[in-house]
DNA sequence: AGGAAGATCTACT
DNA sequence: GTAGATCTTCCTA
């Protein structure tokens, strides 16, 4: 499962905004075995997205957007495609804004597994178990160096400090839908994704 | 102006 | 399994 070769930053193509332009489900969970992709001072960065969660508008009480726009949930009304980056409990967590035509609604990337620049994430993060490096919300927002500075990033842009690519290695894998983690209120739906048997996962 | 909430993480028992 | 750190935003006064 581990994947060796170098990415050619010249040679990626972000995902385009029609991927981006669907039920957050949907983009949840299409969005596992994607490639995230972090220029950072010069420096690559990447690792595939293993775990998601989806959250909607007004009818999600888990979600920012629920009770309408305020500064956070704002960019959940707005153009499919586009990094929302919010802090919670003094962590980072990035989402990608992603839903149908005049819809609501956001994807949480909560685990990675780390690719390229291991070396730099461990500096990140101070931490030397790699099975560790981004295997939660908070955690590879801290590896890959994402902040505030990248809220509202179009991603969709191939001139982006981060994009999301496929690198069509990954074509078949199990997904197990789970109900969201950490959440005060949850739907009574399976809104959290993750690829089945991998170790990089927050939780089984 | 103050306080509570929150899509978390770590260290401890 | 529980507690404390931590910080931005929002609500109430």
């Amino acid at each position: 499962m581990k994947l060796i070769n170098v990415l050619d930053i010249n040679k990626l193509q972000p995902l385009t905004c029609d991927f981006y332009e669907d039920d957050p489900k949907v983009v949840a969970k299409n969005l596992l075995g994607k490639l995230l992709v972090r220029n950072y001072k010069g420096n690559i960065l990447s690792g595939r997205i293993v775990e998601t969660e989806a959250y909607y508008g007004r009818g999600d009480p888990a979600s920012r957007a629920y009770k309408g726009i305020n500064k956070i949930s704002e960019l959940m009304f707005g153009e499919s495609g586009k990094l929302l980056v919010y802090v919670v409990h003094a962590h980072h967590l990035v989402n990608v804004v992603a839903h149908s035509f005049n819809e609501v609604g956001a994807v949480l990337i909560r685990s990675i597994e780390p690719m390229q620049g291991i070396d730099i994430m461990k500096i990140n993060r101070n931490l030397d178990n790699s099975l560790q490096l981004c295997s939660g919300p908070g955690k590879l927002t801290k590896s890959f160096g994402i902040c505030k500075d990248h809220h509202r990033l179009n991603i969709t842009n191939k001139d982006s400090e981060i994009i999301i690519v496929d690198d069509n290695i990954f074509r078949k894998f199990d997904i197990i839908e789970s109900n969201r983690i950490g959440v005060k209120k949850d739907l009574p739906r399976r809104l959290r994704f993750y690829i089945k048997d991998n170790e990089w996962v927050s939780r089984k």
